[in-house]
RNA sequence: GCUCAAGUGGCGGAAUUGGUAGACGCGCUGGAUUCAAAAUCCAGUUCUUUCGGGAGUGUGGGUUCGAUUCCCACCUUGAGUACCA
């Protein structure tokens, strides 16, 4: 009998699926561990072999833990809220349910085959009213927080009420909108209730507010800025464009300083880290007050308006020679002379109609335009010019800056084209030819208190002058926005919002889930109402706590215009797709959990997850915002951790190896790879399944693939053979390199699979999928069968013998490489040795069972199916899951190699073999005497031995 | 431009604290088995050579008895980011 993969396979899927096997619990005596994938998004094309390798890294490690005798949480569900399922809808009118019902029920069926330990009772799927009630409330608390800044902590908003009640505003330090008002305790008791909510509205954790947002028509939709790729959409690749709308938003910037902190204690990759750092960009630096002088009033007299700037570098102050403006700054039409008016009006006209991309596609050439007014240096008094430019960005600082030519390139450059004065106030430094934007060396000049320091002490003196004169304070800046947190689409959470009297109201836990209606389309409305504008109801009863449902025939007019029926509309936006994957990692720990977003003990005793395993493309996205939620849960007391994930791997990609044809231009024929050169040719994708692995072409089914190319001709090689080329791409149904696992468990079952894509090499890294490698790990575990099972009937034999030294060496050189490379996620290398201990066992003709039940239990993790079924045929009744991994034994390494070897370096190479225990003398007295045999032989000197404890002889010329 | 990562046979990649460079697999070559093929097994496979050896981990230096590993400079590739004041 051979090694069937086929029925071992189906038969252990069958038996873990009945017996619950990788059910944990949320109660036991062992050490807990909570292994993590980034669960998918089920789209329609279902898995491709790309996908599972973090899948089966992560599946490894938790079985791994499991032999160690841990407790193992190793969930797996759906982030199945998502744009393509809704873009299908649109196309075909179908419910966007029922396709992500249908897809997810191919994900699952296509992950069981390979063979996951997922405890899958503990399933969970954003899109499911059980789940999204809880993202539901997780907004509401959001809604009824603020942050307090002088606990640097998000706290319930009914403490501010009562701050308000007993003294106004005037104390509170928190986070809020920078035109809140200032208000005593006596105003606030005055404010009608509406006038209260706006001020509250100011305060909270989420906020409705005009904001200027990245609208992409194509889409009908607004888009955050990780969602855009070079100025345009990330799916699709649509035009967007700067638009104001009434939209939720996050305070996410409240946290940008927490977030940093929070990668300190998390063992995340460094690229990861950095980007984030670079995401939330913090900068150090101060703000600096000019004071506006008027143009048309005798020098010296203010106008009153002041332009405040942010700047890293107020050490080089006394370098200003002029300011520029964002075009979009809101003093630029007051402060512009009329002799200056029209050039100016018709600059912000023009930058207004570029698109961001060409903003970014443009960034040498320079421009801008002279307002006409001044301002006043504080420091010096002297008049200096207020420009206009482009190269201010409105959204970052104040959108002005304060323009230093010498110490800063781009402030250079204007200088130098519009042929403004460059004065230098840094040392010997010279500046004739570009910036000096270093922050070393260079001792400031012409710089009054600051002559003669350096970076270092000038920033400090200069802080502390700007503060006394008070035109000025230090200052940390954050690149971080706040996140815009509506949807215009129809396939997302619903938000559990009403509005009365215009303004924003929660609906009670109690009344949650708020469920989506049903609509006939799919598409934003025509008059350009979100997608739930749809419905033909969309509105929340108050008394009777209820959406109000089609039966109770009052048309979504009707709400609008009646004021006292108690029903009032309904949020028509629904949330961004990052809302349901934020918290996820929590609910795994208590899914099924009416009452509760999770029991306390449940999240006591789970706390974060230990291994996170998912792709570094949700570095700034995903991974950020669930980072921003778990801490704003933690300052809720909602979890226990402010960290949710201690440690996380990224997986690299596997990418496709497409296959080329190449047709000579103009006709249908086609030519083989290695004679395109004699022609003009352009390249086609074939399918990678008409191509064999020495890359010859199957002509007839490529024939029969398309129409055009039935009646193609083809010229071969000499062979007779047609070859195609090969390039690696990313793997994609449009470039007809896909490779489905299901063909691959197949063929060669799913643990070939899993122990081929750890074999490719490092977890990290990413590599092209070739499967003509699989067939060596298919050998390999045919071997393993062959090992045990004999003659052609297959007999399981396994002797009851002691094992040879010979044969315990080997185990033990394999558990302890094994062992560490699991610790190491050195995946790769831990398989070859495995393929080396099956090598040297066969070759020992080994079939002891004092080797082959700890070897099955180490080969568990990577090949479930085949090592369960050895460890059953060894009579154990127990799953495997449940033995622990075998210890490694260092004596079994020392007894059967008595001899180990030492080198010498040198010209001349040559080994001699001691025992382990031979102290460093008697070593060094015969190598001593083995050199001088030698130079004796070779008529030369000896050379001097020198013998490093531990390690290995020299021998020095 | 800036930040980060990485450069080792025909290929994917090993060498985890500085100690026999090229593990393991693919591919290739030869052999066994077979009517033949597949499968399987065995041997070989960094380059070079006058068969003694010589060279060799992107390039050039440095530290060391000894460097793929540590330090400096440079080159190349990949990823991220982009007027962030």
């Amino acid at each position: 009998m051979q090694y069937n993969h086929k029925e071992i396979e189906a038969n252990w899927q069958k038996y873990w699926a009945e017996n619950q096997t990788f059910q944990a619990s949320n109660v036991s005596d062992k050490e807990k561990f909570y292994v993590l994938d980034m669960f998918p998004y089920p789209s329609g094309a279902g898995l491709h072999v790309g996908h599972p390798l973090g899948y089966i890294a992560s599946d490894i490690y938790a079985r791994y833990k499991r032999h160690k005798g841990f407790n193992v949480l190793h969930p797996q569900g759906y982030d199945s809220f998502g744009l393509p399922a809704e873009q299908y809808a649109i196309q075909t009118g179908q419910h966007p349910a029922k396709t992500t019902e249908e897809n997810i029920k191919t994900y699952r069926r296509q992950l069981d085959r390979i063979g996951f330990s997922f405890d899958w009772s503990r399933e969970v799927r954003t899109s499911d009213p059980n789940y999204y009630k809880w993202t539901q409330w997780i907004f509401t608390l959001l809604f009824n927080s603020y942050y307090c800044k002088d606990a640097d902590k998000a706290k319930d908003i009914a403490e501010l009420v009562q701050v308000f009640e007993s003294e106004g505003n005037h104390k509170i330090n928190a986070v809020c909108d920078d035109e809140t008002p200032e208000f005593t305790a006596t105003q606030w008791k005055e404010f009608s209730e509406k006038e209260k909510q706006e001020i509250l509205l100011k305060y909270r954790m989420t906020y409705l507010s005009e904001t200027e947002v990245n609208w992409c028509p194509a889409l009908g939709t607004v888009l955050a800025n990780d969602e855009i790729i070079n100025g345009v959409s990330e799916r699709g690749g649509h035009p967007v464009v700067r638009k104001k709308m009434m939209q939720w938003s996050m305070r996410i910037a409240a946290y940008a300083q927490r977030l940093l902190d929070g990668l300190q204690k998390i063992d995340w990759p460094q690229p990861l880290k950095d980007s984030q750092t670079n995401w939330i960009g913090r900068s150090q630096g101060a703000m600096v007050s000019f004071s506006v002088l008027s143009p048309t009033l005798s020098k010296g007299k203010e106008l009153g308006d002041r332009i405040d700037v942010f700047t890293t570098r107020p050490d080089t102050i006394f370098g200003v020679s002029f300011m520029t403006l964002a075009p979009e700054h809101e003093l630029v039409k007051k402060i512009t002379t009329d002799a200056q008016r029209e050039a100016v009006e018709q600059y912000v006209k023009a930058t207004a109609k570029r698109s961001e991309r060409d903003r970014m596609a443009d960034v040498k050439t320079i421009s801008g335009v002279f307002t006409g007014a001044y301002a006043e240096h504080p420091f010096t008094g002297q008049k200096i010019q207020i420009w206009i430019g482009d190269y201010v960005l409105a959204s970052y600082g104040t959108g002005a800056v304060m323009a230093v030519p010498c110490g800063d390139q781009r402030d250079y450059d204007f200088a130098k084209h519009f042929d403004i004065e460059i004065p230098t106030i840094f040392e010997g430094v010279d500046i004739s030819e570009k910036a000096y934007e270093d922050k070393g060396g260079a001792k400031l000049t012409n710089s009054d208190f600051l002559n003669g320091l350096t970076y270092k002490k000038a920033m400090k003196t200069i802080i502390y002058e700007l503060e006394k004169r008070e035109i000025g304070y230090g200052k940390i800046n954050y690149r971080l926005r706040d996140a815009v947190f509506s949807r215009q689409r129809y396939w997302g959470e619903p938000f559990p919002v009403y509005y009365k009297d215009g303004m924003p109201q929660m609906i009670d836990v109690k009344h949650l889930p708020i469920q989506l209606p049903e609509v006939e389309k799919y598409l934003p409305t025509e008059d350009g109402k979100p997608p739930l504008g749809n419905a033909e109801v969309w509105a929340w009863d108050t008394k009777t706590n209820k959406v109000v449902s089609n039966d109770l025939i009052v048309s979504s007019s009707a709400v609008e215009k009646s004021k006292d029926n108690d029903v009032y509309p309904l949020e028509l936006n629904t949330m961004p797709g990052w809302a349901g994957s934020s918290w996820y990692f929590n609910r795994y720990m208590d899914p099924h959990n009416t009452e509760e977003f999770a029991s306390k003990e449940a999240l006591n005793y789970w706390q974060d997850v230990d291994l996170y395993i998912g792709g570094s493309e949700h570095a700034t996205g995903h991974l950020l915002y669930s980072r921003f939620w778990q801490k704003f849960l933690y300052d809720r007391g909602v979890v226990p951790v402010d960290e949710y994930a201690k440690k996380l791997i990224n997986q690299g990609m596997i990418t496709g190896t497409s296959a080329f044809v190449h047709r000579v231009e103009g006709t249908n024929k086609f030519v083989s790879a290695g004679q395109k050169e004699e022609f003009t040719t352009t390249p086609i994708h074939s399918d990678v399944s008409f191509v064999n692995t020495s890359d010859e072409l199957d002509i007839e089914s490529f024939k029969n693939w398309r129409e055009e190319y039935k009646d193609a001709e083809f010229i071969c090689e000499e062979d007779g053979t047609f070859k195609v080329s090969r390039e690696v791409e990313k793997m994609s149904k449009s470039k007809y390199n896909v490779v489905n696992p299901d063909a691959i468990c197949e063929e060669y079952g799913a643990d070939s699979l899993r122990l081929f894509e750890m074999f490719l090499g490092p977890l990290e890294q990413s590599k092209p999928w070739k499967t003509s490698g699989i067939s060596g790990v298919y050998s390999f575990l045919k071997k393993l069968w062959k090992l045990y099972h004999s003659g052609n009937e297959g007999v399981f034999l396994v002797t009851e013998d002691g094992a040879t030294k010979e044969e315990l060496k080997t185990l033990h050189k394999t558990i302890k490489k094994v062992d560490d490379d699991i610790a190491n996620f050195s995946f790769n290398t831990s398989v070859s040795s495995f393929m080396i201990a099956v090598n040297e066992l066969t070759a020992l003709k080994c079939n002891k069972r004092e080797i082959l039940e700890p070897l099955v239990i180490l080969i568990s993790p990577y090949a479930p199916h085949i090592a369960e079924e050895l460890w059953r045929k060894l009579g154990h009744n127990e799953s495997i899951s449940t033995v622990q991994f075998p210890e490694f034994d260092e004596k079994h390494l020392i007894e059967s190699s008595k001899n180990y070897p030492i080198s010498f370096n040198g010209k001349m190479r040559f080994m001699l073999e001691f025992p382990l225990d031979m102290s460093k003398d008697e070593i060094e007295k015969q190598v001593l005497a083995h050199e001088k045999t030698q130079a004796q032989l070779q008529g030369r000197t000896p050379k001097k031995v020198i013998v490093v404890p531990g390690k290995i002889v020299n021998i020095v010329g």
